[in-house]
DNA sequence: TTATAAAATGACCAGTTGGTCACATGAAAG
DNA sequence: CTTTCATGTGACCAACTGGTCATTTTATAA
């Protein structure tokens, strides 16, 4: 899914022109998904003729996929190599879970755009677009589970693909509930950052030592 | 959201009618969501006139509530008075998972229908609506965690808003990737008993310790 | 059988959608 | 100044939407 161009008429433009439109209709599709997204609404907010977002554009598709790979631009290396680092897996689950949020709260159209597509019917490409989207995923969290295992900082009978699984799981919801008010359930939503440090504190205690009283068991 | 009522003339329906028209209309909204869904898709598979649609419900929104309030008396009780089993928070928590998965596999419909507008644009009373499937909620989970707490079973310095939190995100997840191929990491998708129960058996081990080395820490 | 009420029907409506295209505008080239 | 050509435009289109209602069909009652 790299790589969406736009027409070339559509980078002639000044680049000024280029930012709102995009803006505008990443602001559409974060509100309304993909399918329910109105060009009509798009064209008269930005202030141009219809014909003249199909000079941009080949069609909704076409506008569609280009607003998200330019959001997905954006984001790169949110992640970036946080796995050279030479912390334990711990520290490094906390970097990632605070990139994670550092991202929603500096792109936040482009994360709901991907919430709204995440159940919605018949949208192009969803599997791939999700994908470049979901940073906790196995892919990404699977080798630094590895390597924290031969390390002999997770315990050795821990089946990792459940435990990635888990990660993943509490760390995507943590994002709904930080950006969807009818989500949350313990202040997550737009919380200030040190209420953010102090959840995130609890949650790696039990990530560590696990719910049961009496150490192994 | 409780006691729905369609039209008179609906009731007067025969029963196979009745649920021949609920049952339609409950795959339309899953399969499009509530603002995708088509009322002259739903009167065509049925094979009535739109008018007669409109004669046992007011509009749209008064059959989606219906068939939605119609699928949540049917899953009524998948998760009743767990609590007053004297077993152990995690065979408890064993108990709510494996209601979750009963409760997909009987009613996907109802469950997919859940899952299209948790996220979609301006469903109507979509937080009640959701509120009534998630059973996994804070105020089903808290009590357990706290009597369990009580008991001893739980660690009694964890933090169990947390703690139920985490569990929430976890077990919805599992429901997601059990229905939805494309969220699946772990095999979960309409996987059988045995890899379910492996797979929870996994889940509630690390639960139970954590991933940690090390006994405390 | 007839009269009355209830229910089924589908043509129809206004509104919206994504998309098209003949034309107007404007800038550059000769 | 004129010609050429890329860009901008909005009326227009067919397809669809949720919803209406005069009319017909069916069931009930007298």
């Amino acid at each position: 899914m790299k790589g969406i161009e736009p027409k070339k008429t559509f980078l002639a433009l000044p680049l000024e022109k280029q930012k709102r439109i995009i803006e505008t209709a990443a602001s559409e599709f974060a509100e309304r998904g993909f399918k329910g997204a109105s060009l009509n609404s798009i064209v008269e907010k930005v202030g141009i003729a219809k014909g003249s977002l199909y000079q941009y554009f080949h069609d909704k598709q076409h506008l569609f996929l280009y607003v998200f790979d330019y959001g997905i631009r954006l984001a790169k290396g949110a992640l970036k190599e946080i796995e050279s680092k030479e912390i334990s897996i711990f520290e490094q689950i906390r970097y990632s879970i605070f990139a994670g949020f550092r991202f929603v709260k500096k792109h936040p159209l482009i994360y709901q755009i991907y919430l709204k597509i995440l159940f919605e019917d018949k949208v192009p490409f969803r599997k791939k677009l999700i994908g470049t989207l979901r940073f906790y995923s196995h892919k990404y969290l699977l080798p630094l589970l590895k390597r924290a295992k031969e390390r002999g900082e997770i315990r050795p009978d821990v089946d990792l693909e459940m435990a990635a699984f888990m990660l993943d799981a509490m760390m995507e919801k943590m994002l709904q509930a930080y950006t969807l008010s009818y989500i949350d359930s313990i202040g997550l939503y737009k919380a200030d950052d040190k209420t953010i440090n102090r959840l995130v504190d609890a949650w790696i205690d039990i990530l560590k030592k696990g719910l049961a009283n009496g150490g192994i068991d």
